[in-house]
DNA sequence: TTGAAAGCGATACCAC
DNA sequence: GTGGTATCGCTTTCAA
């Protein structure tokens, strides 16, 4: 049987209390005391329940983490982050992937609240933010990632800088005409980047409807990468030569495709992801990208959660763009 | 404030016991009573509290993955599949890398233990298996993953027939000088595929001192591969043809020395990865690689967790090797 | 500094 | 089918 803090205070020759004391305000309990009882602890194998100690203390040692997409290097990292910051205060982490799927994410807040997580770090969809007032309701904090909101503190980056960047840069590589694949339209970081994308059209004193024909992905997969690349490049009279994707996973699947069809990248056409994730100098054509610092972010959402920063703060990290083969290479 | 069941009775005009009964046993209740009770909760916005249930039931609805590195695709393809699976059962997942750091390990265990989990799912280092022999005492089952053991459960893959097959390759190619990139020794894979590899060139009528040549790495990243290959490179008086390497990054890190050394990949250097992660067909040399069922194991691991499953289950999945350009590509 | 006892919120048993 | 109530293990007053 699992010893409790009864027995522990049995062995110890000690009033629960106590043993309670040792536990929570060790600096309460003489010095003479606490040794016994913690001998006791450690002879009795005492494990301290959680459970009963959060019906109690009403709070939780756990934080919950949505993601949008567990298999996606760039949120692991993030998670990575997250974690390394909650292992300092001894807290645990729940994740879950919202696959953007509202029901799964609805699930998933719903299981969070009961466990009456101490907070949440999370990379919000289109029907987020309503979810959230429920958990302020309850006096659970959340941290978006990579979003904005009034009501929430945040993490992110700066997408309209990163996508002016890649769009500044393919301009000056000479792109006339560039495709823009987004992840879903519902995805802050996608419209964004599309909105530094067109920016720096405008800055090149171009017209962006000429310049830049765009399409929102279903999903983030090569796959899906693939299948746009296909649609725009067979579909579209005037031909990009440039693709601009969301990720570096749809880079991925733009690669593929020109490789299948023997097109010549970048000469024929240049191909751009985003998050430079760790294989991106290692591919065939190795990618040009943008850097983000995903554990930093990670462990920065973390961090706000925890010094129970207001709702106002709103730290943006910059993104930093790195050209590769696949856009012509450092100039 | 936040409504409990005492609130939701006494608005439905029920007991607490009936409330209890709608939700856990709703048969047991009169249509008319339960959805009575049902508006109630929704008015209230009722949550349950994980906490005072598990405390009460002495059950938890979560369950914990310890997992070698949150940051490495591979494990968190896993982590993808358990969560799929535990999502069937309304589980919600507590996951730690552990970084094969026994520290680490060890106070995440104790975490989880805390938390009450309702079951464990690890990839074990060196000194774990004692350590589950403490949850089990606690009533606690784990599932290792990866790792075969007498006293748990496991989901593994057959390393052995994985380094077989990619070392007869290798020696069917004309390669006679083999260098094993291993991760850390402890590793139960690590050492299940040089036993593989040793195992086909035995095979083959060769002796297996003079053909392979081993090194226990310190990590599993690619700066790790890199360094490794240096030191195997222009430390061994007969230089390998070929390097298996542990996993696909620490074989992005010998594919990324050989191309600063300007040394051709297969000809000069011939690089076998293992884990055949997305971006492995799409690298500059693309990588020959072991292909693992992931997601599967994953899923399969939360599944034998939550059947119940003996700790005679082993259930154990067939590696697939996918040859590439790296090792010379399809015969 | 230590002990006794109330109570956190849900469950489950036993009456009715 | 429904209601009353002891109980899970721990924390936290309050008194001694």
């Amino acid at each position: 049987m699992r010893a409790g803090v009864k027995d522990v205070a049995k062995r110890a020759g000690v009033s629960v209390g106590t043993v309670s004391n040792v536990l929570n305000r060790p600096d309460a309990v003489a010095d003479a005391t606490r040794e016994r009882v913690e001998a006791a602890m450690r002879e009795l194998d005492f494990v301290r329940n959680a459970s009963a100690r959060q019906l109690r203390a009403g709070q939780s040692t756990a934080v919950g983490a949505v993601l949008l997409d567990l298999s996606n290097p760039f949120y692991t990292a993030l998670a990575r982050g997250i974690e390394d910051r909650l292992a300092l205060d001894n807290l645990t982490l729940m994740v879950a992937s919202s696959d953007q799927d509202p029901e799964r994410e609805e699930r998933v807040l719903q299981l969070f609240a009961e466990q009456g997580i101490r907070g949440l770090v999370i990379t919000p969809t289109k029907t987020t933010k309503k979810r959230l007032e429920r958990l302020d309701a309850f006096g659970i904090p959340s941290v978006l990632l990579d979003s904005q909101s009034k009501r929430h503190a945040s993490v992110g980056m700066d997408n309209v800088s990163g996508g002016r960047q890649v769009v500044r840069h393919l301009i000056e590589r000479g792109h006339r005409r560039i495709a823009y694949l987004g992840g879903p339209e519902h995805l802050e970081q996608s419209r964004d980047r599309l909105a530094g994308a067109v920016q720096a059209v405008v800055e090149a004193g171009l017209n962006s409807d000429e310049v830049i024909v765009s399409r929102w992905l279903p999903g983030m997969s090569a796959d899906d990468g693939q299948r746009a690349f296909i649609d725009v490049y067979d579909g579209e009279a005037a031909k990009p030569t440039a693709f601009f994707c969301i990720n570096d996973i749809v880079a991925l699947g733009v690669q593929r495709e020109c490789r299948l069809r023997g097109y010549d990248m970048p000469s024929r056409v240049a191909v751009v992801g985003y998050d430079d994730v760790p294989f991106a100098s290692e591919l065939m054509t190795p990618l040009t990208s943008v850097r983000q610092p995903t554990h930093e972010i990670g462990y920065a959402a973390a961090d706000l959660l925890l010094s129970g920063a207001g709702r106002d703060v709103h730290q943006v990290f910059r993104p930093e763009l790195v050209i590769r083969a696949s856009s012509g290479g450092p100039a």
